[in-house]
DNA sequence: CATGATGGAGTGTGATCACACTTTCGGGCC
DNA sequence: GGCCCGAAAGTGTGATCACACTCCATCATG
């Protein structure tokens, strides 16, 4: 299973196998906004991207599929997910069920030693934010997240939850250029103290205004591919001239 | 992609894609407790089985743990989860933030005539019960919650309650021959009555109650993995004879 | 010049083979 | 008789090829 090659190529990950290489570099891909809401993706175009061949490249595919972080367009290829707002609605409220439960659970079973973690964490992707590197930012509030709902030592929850990030992502990662002056008053803050003070009702409490606060101000910013068309290129800019 | 080479075999289902087929197949196979939990699938094995090449096998098998309704065993292979007492609870708490949310959505959504459906199927599912037959008597009650939730129109909320239900289903199917004296008190009739006075708050409540009162029926009448080695065969019975 | 046919490129699906690894079971040794 | 080792069957993974189908651009025709 595990084969060494002498060497591997570089990049994507030395471990494991080429199928779960690829499953875990798309995915990377996705979180970061890789691929553009819409776009295809095709198990060749794929599997050369990736300097594989066209068994793993497939297998990664259909796997993120299952899991939903990709869509299947008619004829069979995957396609990453086009969220519109009705289901950007939906993800909001199931994570308003799912995560402040997970949270909850959490904060009794958290160490001390694990809430200094979630501590660094906290703040390693808040200087981030205000040096406007927007994607360490995200990845340290992702993995924020993932630990502190990890503590509830509910693994089904957590992967439930995890699909619901996952979804989002695609459309997240896209209005990069514009993300948060403010949107959140220190909202990790107010988990992590909910944490120290072993407090699971307010636990809850910061993870569900976190999430409609999020929700709130990306419904507005965001752009979604039900609302009315807007200019892309030049060519929508163009009006008659001669009325 | 639809290829029908003259007449196919016969019993799986004569539409769609191998892997679809085989998909389908072994989904079902694992909702009525085809396989006992902990048994593995091999992906040649399963081929032989269906009639079809491994590479159908293979995609259908990986799909299903994508979808957790299978686990993946240390060397790849596919293993029926093996879900116990801690998870079985997980699945019950997860549900009981769902289903009821769910129910409440769906209610003022349901057409009379879908009402109409839900209640026909009902009484199928209580005729099925009365008569003993436990597998038609739980497809009429997965069919019936499935049409209710569907309702909602929130397809992802669906697809979560149905991983929940998936995992389920391998330890349910396992409770064949001793099923319900009266587990629950027509919570059927409960659920839909909610929906035909248009009453979400009351639909919410028999979702959860029923989920509650399954589960503690459940966890006195199951036996989980976990659970304290009891006589499966006759060998554990045998005991010394000789002092 | 516009329109439809036709070719090729590209697609997902499936079959078959090769490879490295694990498990299992039987025979030989102590 | 018990234990260990080795061969064989079986495993998941990956590569390669074939096939049916779709899409699109190009070319020939009206």
């Amino acid at each position: 299973m595990v084969r060494n090659h002498g060497k591997e190529s570089d990049a994507p990950a030395p471990e494991g196998s080429l199928e779960q290489r690829a499953y875990a570099a798309l995915r990377d891909a996705l979180i970061q906004g890789g691929f553009p809401p819409g776009e295809k993706l095709s198990i060749r175009r794929i599997a050369v991207a990736l300097g594989v061949s066209p068994m793993p490249a497939r297998a990664a595919l259909r796997r993120l599929a299952a899991e939903r972080c990709l869509d299947i367009a008619p004829g069979g290829a995957a396609i990453v997910p086009l969220i519109t707002r009705a289901e950007y609605r939906e993800i909001t409220r199931i994570r308003c069920l799912l995560e402040p439960e997970a949270a909850a659970t959490a904060v009794p079973r958290l160490t001390g030693e694990e809430i200094a973690v979630l501590r660094a964490i906290a703040a390693e992707a808040k200087a981030a934010r205000s040096s406007g590197d927007e994607e360490t930012y995200r990845r340290g509030d992702r993995l924020l997240h993932q630990r502190f709902f990890a503590a509830a030592g509910q693994p089904l929850l957590l992967s439930l939850i995890e699909t619901l990030w996952m979804r989002r992502s695609a459309i997240i990662a896209q209005a990069r250029p514009l993300l948060p002056a403010r949107p959140d008053k220190d909202d990790h803050d107010a988990l992590i103290a909910a944490a120290e003070t072993r407090d699971p009702a307010a636990a809850a409490e910061a993870s569900r205004s976190e999430i409609e606060r999020a929700a709130a101000y990306l419904m507005t910013r965001l752009r979604f591919p039900d609302d009315p068309a807007e200019p892309v290129d030049g060519w929508t800019t163009l009006r008659r001239i001669n009325g």
